[in-house]
DNA sequence: CCATGATGGTACTGATCGGTAACATGCTCT
DNA sequence: AGAGCATGTTACCGATCAGTACCATCATGG
C-alpha cells in the first residue's frame, strides 16, 4: 500500500523535453528520431504527439528551453556578483570557457541548431535568432555597465570569441584555439579602454 | 556534323562534385539526397555510385574539395602580396569578411559539416579536422612572419573571431557581430605588440 | 565494323521515419 | 463505484532514401 505518486517521475512532457535536450545536442537534431526520444523518455510516440503537434514544434520547444537555460545563467551571474559587472563578466566567461574545453561538448546547441536547420522559414529559427540577439544585448549592457568605452564593439568582440571557441571545438577539437578563450577574453577586458570618468582602475 | 566533344561538358564526376558543393553548403548535408545531387548534375544515381562508393564518401570528397579551395585562397594571398605578410593578412581577412557579411551565406562549409556530422567516427571528420588544423598553422606562420610577438596567441584570436563571425552569421544574421569582423581584426593587428627588433613600424 | 567501356535510364529493395488510428490501461475526482 | 482523462501499446500508412540490378545508348579504338 501507500503507492507514492509524487516522487514517481515527472510528467511525460518534461521527460520528453529533458531527453530531447540531451539527444538533440549530443547527436544532432536531424540524427534523432521522435521514436528514439519517446523511447528514451520512457514513453512512446503517441504520447509525444499529444504534447507536441509535430517534430518541428518539439524542436522549437527544445530551443526555447535552451534559451530559458541561458537566461538562468545570466541571472546566476547577476545573483552571484550583484552590482559588480566586472565579476559577472568573469563569471560568465569562466562558465562558457569551462564548457568550451570539455572534449565531449558539442558547442552551443542553439548555434548548432541554426547550422542544422538551413531552411530559412523553419519555426525554430525565430527562437534561435531571438536567443542570440538577446545574448548580444545582455553582453553589450553588461560591458557598458562595467565602464568600458565603445561597449558595443568590445561586446561583439567577446561574442565572436565565444562563438568561435564553441564551433571550432567541434571541428578542430578541444586542443584548438578555443582553449585560449578565457585568457584571450580576460586580457581583452584588461586592455580595453574605459570610459573616461569611470570609477574603475 | 562536327560534333564538338571537348566543350560538351565536364565529366560526370566533376559535375557531381560541383553540384554537391553548392547543395551541401546551401541546404545542409543531411538535407540533400544523392538523387537530388545526381539530378542537378544532369546525371543519375547509378553513375554517381560508379564514382563514389557511398554517400559518406561523396561527403568526404566534397570536404576534400573545400580544403583544396581553401588552400587556393591562401596561395592567392601569397601570390597577390609576395613577401608582405601584413598585406596577405589584410587580403585574407578582407576575403573572409566579405563572405561573412553576405546575407545568403551559410558560413564555413567545413565547420558546418563538423556540426552536422556528430558521429565522431564519420570519415569526413578527419578531413574537417585536418583542414582546420592546417588553417590554424598557416595563420600562425603568417602572423609570425609578420613580426608579431606571441604569434600563436594572436593567430588564435583572429581564428576565433573569424569562426565566430561565420557561425553567428547563421544564427543572428548578417547584422550581427560578424559585421564588425574586418574592423575588429584590423584593429587587433594594429594594436598587437611586435616582436622587438622587428623591422615594421 | 565490331568490341569495349563509360554513361543514361528505369525499376526495384529494404529500411527508416513522421504522423495517425484504434484500443487498452490506470489514475483522479466526485 | 463510476465517469473522465491522460497515458501506454500496437499496428499501420505514405513518403523518402541509400544502394543495387538490369538494360539501353553511345562514344572510342582496334
Amino acid at each position: 500500500m501507500a503507492r507514492l505518486k509524487p516522487p514517481a517521475q515527472p510528467p511525460p512532457r518534461e521527460r520528453i523535453l529533458q531527453v530531447a535536450r540531451e539527444l538533440f545536442h549530443r547527436d544532432g537534431i536531424h540524427a534523432v528520431s521522435v521514436d528514439a526520444i519517446a523511447a528514451a523518455a520512457g514513453t512512446n510516440k503517441m504520447t509525444l504527439y499529444r504534447h507536441f503537434s509535430s517534430r518541428d514544434e518539439l524542436i522549437a520547444a527544445y530551443l526555447a528551453g535552451l534559451a530559458a537555460e541561458s537566461e538562468a545563467v545570466w541571472e546566476a551571474a547577476s545573483a552571484a556578483h550583484p552590482n559588480d559587472p566586472q565579476a559577472q563578466l568573469r563569471f560568465l566567461l569562466r562558465e562558457v570557457a569551462r564548457m568550451a574545453t570539455e572534449s565531449d561538448c558539442r558547442g552551443c546547441a542553439v548555434a548548432n541548431a541554426a547550422v542544422e536547420l538551413a531552411e530559412r522559414k523553419h519555426p525554430a529559427r525565430r527562437v534561435v535568432e531571438a536567443q542570440k540577439r538577446r545574448t548580444r544585448e545582455r553582453l553589450v549592457a553588461l560591458v557598458r555597465k562595467a565602464g568600458y568605452a565603445r561597449p558595443e564593439r568590445l561586446a561583439d568582440e567577446i561574442f565572436l570569441l565565444v562563438e568561435g571557441a564553441r564551433v571550432s571545438l567541434q571541428s578542430i577539437g578541444p586542443g584548438g584555439p578555443g582553449a585560449r578563450l578565457y585568457d584571450l577574453a580576460m586580457e581583452m577586458l584588461e586592455r580595453a579602454p574605459r570610459k573616461k570618468g569611470s570609477g574603475h582602475q
